[in-house]
DNA sequence: GACTAACGTTAGACTCACTAACGTTAGGAG
DNA sequence: CTCCTAACGTTAGTGAGTCTAACGTTAGTC
């Protein structure tokens, strides 16, 4: 089964998940925060909807990140006045420097799993990973 | 975060996981299952202990899906003559056939993901994620 | 004003992965 | 032979990530 792309996606890819994880965990972070925070630091506040759809996180999962992330302090949940169904949510300073943390963590982590690869080697592997999502996202 | 190679990874993974989960969803299997057979198949009868060390499955985890599939009538688990501490497990007639019929999905899902890219380009991405991959087992 | 859709929430299920503990068996050191 | 260590199989429990189903509230539409 070895010559199967999918399982090497999978191998590669289990490996990738497990040393980002043992890095989210020893700073009692997970891959969810880390997902919601980048969203908020890259594209702005959002209500829980929109967030869910920018990050694949599902709704009912969010509810619980982000308590856990406005427990921490690192986002605020607030009544959007526009539209009283929705709750917007922010990113605050510590929350800013949460997504910082986590995000050199993660570049950490890649650059370990990219070792093996030339710079022009990684590059490729991004595009044709992103040709993929691209793919399968848009079409 | 979009330009980290580590997140198109895990993105794409996640997507591919989810198409070949759905697969053996239909048909009553998960991806344990399917490891497990794929191994057999590919490397013949072996211990529980070195089963777990091919597929990279937990011993802790092979003793329930072993079991589902002994109930199934796929594997066979006998107890070794020559060392009592160990089962022997066996791949079945039935347990061939299960086996190439998960290969067989596994294989379609794979035809759809890698559907955007060419013949050539589906070997530079097994090429570049065996070599990750062999990286990190062998160092 | 009634209907439909979106939003946030709660509860529950399942897969995959891991840790901890336990009894049994093999094999080597003394 | 005995003691010690290691491997093996098993059970129980934890946690992350993903998904479904249901419910009450609010917006917008016919």
């Amino acid at each position: 089964m070895d010559h199967l792309a999918s399982w090497l996606l999978s191998q590669t890819a289990a490996y990738a998940h497990r040393l980002v994880g043992d890095g989210f965990a020893a700073v009692g972070a997970r891959g969810y925060h880390y997902r919601l925070l980048a969203s908020l630091e890259a594209d702005g506040a959002a209500s829980q909807a929109a967030l869910g759809r920018r990050t694949g996180i599902h709704l009912s999962d969010l509810v619980g990140a982000l308590n856990e992330l406005e427990g921490a302090g690192f986002v605020a949940r607030s009544p959007d006045p526009a539209d009283r169904r929705r709750n917007v949510i922010t990113l605050t300073g510590a929350g800013a420097a949460r997504a910082k943390e986590l995000g050199e963590r993660v570049a950490e982590v890649q650059d370990e799993l990219l070792e093996p690869l030339s710079e022009a080697e990684r590059e490729q592997l991004t595009r044709l990973l992103r040709r993929l999502l691209d793919h399968h996202r848009g079409g």
